[in-house]
DNA sequence: AGGTGAGCATTTTTT
DNA sequence: ATGCTCACCT
């Protein structure tokens, strides 16, 4: 990378990053250089002095915190550069509750759990709560539970209603099991800092300047949290967003963040960054067209240098399987006309379910995609164990854990002891680990059964031992753990195909392969193995070549990324905004999200409605999307399918059409 | 225990 | 249409 010179930033860009003490709020539209400017402002802090160890800078993904490391190092001394913390809000409050979680009651080798172990202990809390005939929607509890902690509301004195107690109940088991949840992480690190003084200063002496990345998007605690770790009168925050790109709100984040910046950090200057060297003007003025319609917003005008470019393309559809097919076509044609990679091509869409017909298509024709949001590899079931195994191994009062792996592989540990284990571990608030391995727990089974239970302790406490010496080979010690166990026999035994068996035992081996390779990095503890992988868990496509192909992505996936050619399917009333959005009053966020799709395309932009489409197994009418009409003006060509299909090609069309059978017929082998 | 079928809902998902 | 959950059965 060449080195970088303040030279080439634009005048605000430039402002951003000479900005010197005090809050700084940017607002940074789409495509607008947010990213260069930061790290140009890191680059200007450290040249006038401050430690680079001393600056922090805050991301949402730990995709982005990645980026900006590398972009920083691109740009400052490697030395400096590895001083610079750059981090997700989460990883930074796993290290500061690591440090000092004891201060608040838990134990600092507390457990992490996702959002699947989450919902089942909301489960078993909802079984334990409720009377048989009441029921609660576990996802319901969940999102209420989360909603509460983001408020940083305690759970409620027992038994006011059934939500409450399930809240009241979960927090306490999962405080019983020495566990937080992803929500925890930040609003325990909130309680941490705002009750214990001393390690606030602490935290706050170490960073001078802190720096937060898609402010738009940040929720209560996480506001909360930027302002107990800012140090410095006025503080050092420089926050960048845009709230015309805020579209989590259905997760907690709260645009009056940034709508409202001056009310948390007085007096900050406030610079917009409007000049855009993503798109052409005609996709950026219907950019703006749309984004006009929201009355919320700290009103921004995107421009271009780039004045000519294509007419966005409005196409009215017959059906959803002509649009497929439509859409795949058009970007074959492009392709072809141009000599394109099929990476610079992407249809979004707004919900997961509109890629299937898409995917036929593309597969029918033989076009390389790659499907951007699928099953996690840590969802697969030998992952959870093995990580669950060593969780278990790690912090034995970690009872999910420990349920995971008891009877797995069958020890003679069935459900009914465990069933007696669990009301007696709750009746006396104690871990189910420590209940089983009480003395007194042997009164409530039979002698082989605690036998069993004897010989599974002992062995979680000889490998506990060997595993938290320093130097200890982790991953054989798991691995013998599992092979003395009789994991693998078992595992081989539930698998129906050869192959399938193969396939587990690869993602054993993969886990432990990532455990022998982080031990080798730094001579790390198992700690900090299972906390980079509950909070950076890379989806499967992301790790894998990325030769891959026309991108089909949902909208929100689709923030961040850009595409030269740009399919924005399924504009209908109902779909794009979402009907749901409708009655939950958030039409608002849904142009928001329209608004992300457009300013994704950098060359050509074609948005697709349907006039039918399959919805829940039936063909429904479509009405096309109040934003279209919005969306309305001189370079905005609308269409229909019927138009398209009897006009005749044009000569640049056949030929691009021979091309393609040529091609074709050349990867047949 | 683990498999099968009826019944049911069905947006988006950074950590 | 499809996939998921839960209850009930082998």
């Amino acid at each position: 990378m060449s080195r970088f010179r303040l030279q080439d930033l634009n005048p605000e860009q430039l402002r951003a990053a000479r900005h010197d003490s005090g809050p700084l709020l940017i607002l940074a539209g789409a495509g607008t250089g947010k990213t260069r400017t930061i790290v140009a402002r890191i680059s200007c802090l450290v040249s006038e002095g401050v430690p680079p160890s001393r600056i922090l800078a805050v991301t949402f993904t730990n995709k982005a915190a990645r980026e900006m490391k590398e972009r920083i190092a691109g740009m400052v001394d490697s030395e400096q550069a590895r001083e610079i913390t750059a981090s997700t809000f989460h990883a930074l409050c796993v290290r500061i509750l690591r440090a000092d979680a004891d201060r608040i009651g838990y134990k600092n080798n507390f457990s992490i759990f996702d959002e699947g172990d989450q919902t089942g202990l909301i489960k078993k809390v909802i079984a334990r709560v409720t009377a048989q005939d009441e029921k609660v929607d576990p996802g319901l509890a969940k999102a209420m539970i989360s909603k509460a902690k983001n408020n940083a509301w305690s759970p409620p004195p027992e038994d006011q209603s059934v939500l409450g107690a399930v809240y009241a109940r979960y927090q306490r088991e999962l405080k019983a099991m020495n566990a937080m949840d992803f929500d925890d992480l930040l609003g325990q690190s909130v309680r941490l800092l705002t009750e214990n003084p001393d390690v606030r200063s602490k935290w706050q002496a170490r960073f001078s300047h802190m720096m937060v990345d898609e402010f738009q998007d940040t929720n209560r605690l996480q506001l909360d949290l930027v302002g107990l770790l800012a140090s410095g009168s006025p503080p050092n925050v420089c926050v960048v967003g845009d709230d015309d790109q805020s579209i989590y709100g259905w997760r907690g984040a709260e645009m009056s963040n940034i709508l409202e910046f001056e009310s948390h950090f007085p007096n900050p200057e406030i610079i917009r960054l409007e000049q855009n060297y993503r798109s052409t003007m005609p996709i950026l003025a219907t950019a703006n067209r749309l984004i006009k319609n929201n009355p919320r917003r700290r009103v921004k005008n995107l421009w271009s240098s780039v004045r000519s470019g294509d007419p966005v393309h409005v196409v009215s559809m017959p059906d959803d399987k002509t649009e497929a097919e439509f859409v795949v076509g058009e970007a074959g044609a492009i392709r072809n006309a141009h000599n394109l990679p099929w990476e610079h091509f992407a249809v979004i869409y707004r919900m997961n379910a509109q890629s299937r017909l898409l995917e036929e298509n593309l597969r029918r024709m033989k076009i390389p995609y790659r499907l951007v949001g699928g099953k996690s590899f840590f969802d697969r079931r030998e992952v959870k164990d093995v990580l669950a195994t060593i969780s278990c191994l790690v912090n034995p009062q970690d009872d999910n854990a420990l349920l995971r792996i008891i009877n797995t592989p069958p020890r003679g540990i069935g459900p009914s002891t465990v069933e007696v284990a669990l009301e007696i571990s709750a009746r006396d608030n104690k871990s189910l680990f420590d209940t089983l391995t009480a003395p007194e727990f042997a009164d409530h089974t039979t002698r082989k059964t605690a036998e069993a239970i004897r010989r599974f302790a002992e062995d979680v406490a000889a490998t506990r031992i060997y595993l938290l010496t320093p130097q200890a080979n982790a991953s054989a010690l798991v691995m013998r753990f599992l092979t003395d166990s009789g994991y693998f026999d078992d595992l081989k035994r539930s698998c129906k195909t050869p192959e399938e068996s193969l396939n587990r035992e690869a993602g054993v081996r993969e886990i432990l392969n990532a455990l022998a390779a982080h031990q080798s990095r730094r001579a790390g503890d198992l700690q900090d193995f299972l906390d980079e992988l509950s909070l950076n868990r890379e989806r499967e496509e992301d790790k894998k070549d990325q030769a891959a192909g026309l991108t089909l992505i949902t909208l929100h996936a689709a923030k961040g990324l850009e595409f030269p050619h740009v399919f924005l399917i399924g504009a209908e009333d109902g779909l794009l905004p979402h009907e749901r959005s409708k009655t939950e009053g958030t039409v608002d966020e849904e142009r928001r999200l329209f608004y992300v799709g457009i300013t994704r395309a950098m060359k050509s932009l074609t948005i697709t409605h349907c006039r039918q489409r399959l919805k829940f197994g039936s063909a429904s009418h479509c009405r096309p999307s109040p934003f279209l009409r919005e969306i309305e003006g001189e370079e905005v060509v609308s269409e229909s399918y019927e138009q398209i299909a009897a006009r005749p090609a044009s000569a640049e069309e056949a030929d691009a059409a021979f091309a393609n059978l040529l091609a074709m017929l050349k990867e047949e082998p």
